[in-house]
DNA sequence: AGGCTGACATCGC
DNA sequence: CGCGATGCCAGCC
């Protein structure tokens, strides 16, 4: 957890134009395609991107994602399908909830069958 | 300017 | 088989 509460938020908004096609972009490109219902990695993005160990990046873009509605970052998790950044929400439970509305199953903050609603962006995006 | 810290993943011992 | 170390990139102190 982040020591700090506030933290600046990170500004928001991207400067696009000086920071252009970054990692963060690509990032949120890959995030945005993903299907309702369907969740995909942090590692499988990184991956997908051509950084396979960038996976922690993935998450950092996450947080920066905040507030942008086009980015459904509670359909990305790690690679067991655990809610791992649920905490990040706006509640605790926000993570949860809305995949439970995309008929995702979650039990003890693991995604039901997550194998089967996997979306592997290297594979759909081939 | 340099070092620490992540919503991770992988490799090594 | 479990825990520690490492990589990676961006942002903050």
């Amino acid at each position: 957890m982040p020591p700090r509460k506030n933290s600046s938020r990170l500004k928001q908004v991207l400067p696009s134009g000086t920071r252009d096609i970054s990692f963060f972009e690509q990032v949120y490109e890959v995030v945005k395609l993903i299907p309702k219902g369907r969740v995909t990695s942090y590692g499988a993005i990184a991956f997908f991107l051509g950084a396979r160990s960038s996976a922690r990046m993935v998450g950092w873009a996450m947080n920066a994602a905040h507030g942008m509605p086009d980015v459904p970052a509670h359909r990305v998790v790690n690679r067991n399908g655990m809610l791992s950044g649920k905490m990040h929400f706006d509640t605790p439970t926000s993570m949860e909830r809305l995949l439970k509305k995309e008929k995702v199953k979650i039990v003890n903050d693991q995604i039901v069958d997550f194998e089967k609603i996997f979306w592997d962006p290297a594979v759909e995006l081939s």
